[in-house]
DNA sequence: TTGTAAGCGTTATCAC
DNA sequence: GTGATAACGCTTACAA
């Protein structure tokens, strides 16, 4: 089946080409008899319009682009990606948009793709997703005025469109929780030190602290990267302490598996002896022994708020906001 | 930073539009005067070409299409497709293609998708994932000689490009290596019937028994769904009968992991008194106790082979073969 | 060698 | 109401 084109149609109808672009447009100065045949003629034949053409004339691809700068590797093995891209593609697909997705390998291909999605044109807008402090892609997207939003924090804070988790309030729902259960003696183990979700959850964790009245120990705030491993090791040296933490937050469920694991080969019970929460209720929460608790990050959420954003801009519909913070919740479960 | 087309390049370095277009393509008979005074001026202004127009232009939009048919809330939770999303990102940015994701929730939006993506040539090929055993949109795709590649399997073999996991191989692996541990009562807990990728693990499984001479017990053959609530119902089950299994071929990791708790609740050792081998080799598997054996399916592999089917078809170059098979491997751990 | 001009398939603005 | 016609930005014969 050769794709039909217009022209095709016209000629079929035996009317002018505009006229066929009326009608599909349902533009009402047309003609009710012409318009019959026309679709009559559609119908038989099956056009489908051409969205390169349509591209080109309405500048328009209908296509969002998400980057995230991690390797497929990491990308390949993070629940929370997966979840982030289906969330988009179902958003995005209820708005008529298709979703684009590139990887930004390394900091030098970013301005690859930076080039290649935007700059082409090839998208009509960007969701990107967890800038550093300092990315040098923000001044540029805002020199050219291109409809982006970002899923995390930039500062200062109102440059820029954002959507992001309550990680300061997710570090103090779980503080609280702990501390709630009893406990006094409470460590963070954290992800690399500079990173805003790192630090904010961070943040969250001490003011918990300050409003129970108890007070901050360096010693138990250990900073370290995402791996499981970071999570065993901490935990290892957190036991060999004088005076060891009976709860521990994780700033990420791998990292509380870590330190469950440490915990449990020591033969310590849980989450008697010891409780540990970690944070985005990775799909593997539930089958890891004990199942984990962890502080929800409403992803789902975070990929809708985004996607709105960025076709507010898009189409030119107001954004009330520049700034949109999604709520978390906290997932009980026997870990703590 | 407005965008610049050719014509504004054109205009700046005092020559014709045409002349641009040569430079910018490497046209060698451009003289290299006026040459170095396009390369000048587009250096200067940092021209980038427009994807629209080139795609119009060159009926080709550099763009790959990956559907995947589940909804958005499965393919969160699922590993697989996360890695296989990110290989193909890899694999096709590579080759200066980019990924365009799209999910069809429910088969009337199947027709929906194809429309959108491929009748409207928004993609240049596309990539079926997981093709039913009867799927109205093969004869559709193949009618329109529309370049695709599947991921799995369609009959008859030869009527498609298709790159599958050797998923006979996979349940033989699996089977083999528990009967030399000494199992002979060996259960295969599947998914749904007519699902290839259950029919033939099931096959393998098969003939692993009786190449080792084992009989082929109907009631160790349980098929339904890949969930982890199946897995731990029909381990019940299985524990209930009066000659129950001493080793489990679970037909993929989460029901691998429902029969473990099963099994562990009702205290039994593993893998002593029961030995668990999964697929997929998830990224779960390590964190589980026992951490679960797995046959791994070589989801990076698919992809290259998968992509590089598809692009070879799109630029019309040869491709060797209609099928191709990428083998599996055992990953060894505690549960089996 | 270089420029002119004809598309690619739309949409939108003209006259009629 | 309807049909020419001019863009949109690019590639590529074809002329010069």
């Amino acid at each position: 089946m050769p794709e039909l084109t217009q022209n095709q149609i016209a000629k079929l109808s035996r009317v002018s080409q505009a006229t066929v672009s009326r009608v599909l447009r349902g533009d009402p100065r047309v003609n009710e008899e012409l318009r019959q045949r026309v679709l009559a003629v559609i119908e038989k034949h099956g056009y489908v319009p051409d969205a390169r053409a349509q591209s080109l004339r309405s500048q328009r691809t209908g296509i969002l682009g998400l980057v995230v700068h991690r390797s497929p590797r990491q990308l390949a093995r993070d629940p929370f990606f997966s979840t982030l891209i289906a969330a988009i593609i179902e958003f995005a697909g209820k708005a008529g948009y298709h979703l684009c997705v590139d990887a930004a390998r390394a900091v030098q291909s970013r301005r690859a793709i930076y080039e290649d999605l935007l700059r082409t044109r090839r998208v009509d807008g960007l969701i990107l997703v967890e800038p550093q402090t300092r990315d040098e892609r923000m001044p540029r997207l805002l020199e050219e005025g291109f409809p982006f939003v970002l899923i995390g924090r930039y500062e200062p804070i109102d440059a820029v469109y954002s959507v992001d988790n309550d990680n300061i309030g997710a570090g103090r729902m779980a503080t609280e929780y702990l501390i709630r259960k009893g406990h006094r003696r409470i460590a963070y183990i954290s992800g690399p030190r500079g990173l805003f979700v790192c630090e904010d959850r961070h943040a969250g964790y001490q003011q918990a602290l300050k409003e129970a009245g108890l007070c901050y120990a360096p010693e138990l705030v250990i900073w370290g990267d995402f791996s499981e491993e970071h999570g065993y090791r901490t935990m290892t040296r957190l036991l060999s302490q004088s005076a060891p933490p009976t709860a521990i937050v994780a700033v990420d469920d791998l990292v509380a598996i870590g330190a469950l694991r440490a915990a449990k080969e020591r033969g310590m019970s849980i989450p008697q002896q010891l409780a540990v929460i970690g944070f985005n209720d990775s799909p593997f929460c539930q089958y890891v022994d004990p199942p984990l608790s962890s502080v929800a990050v409403d992803i789902r959420a975070l990929a809708q708020m985004a996607t709105e954003v960025l076709i507010r801009q898009i189409e030119e519909r107001e954004v009330p906001q520049r700034r949109y913070i999604v709520p978390c919740h906290l997932v009980e479960r026997a870990s703590a």
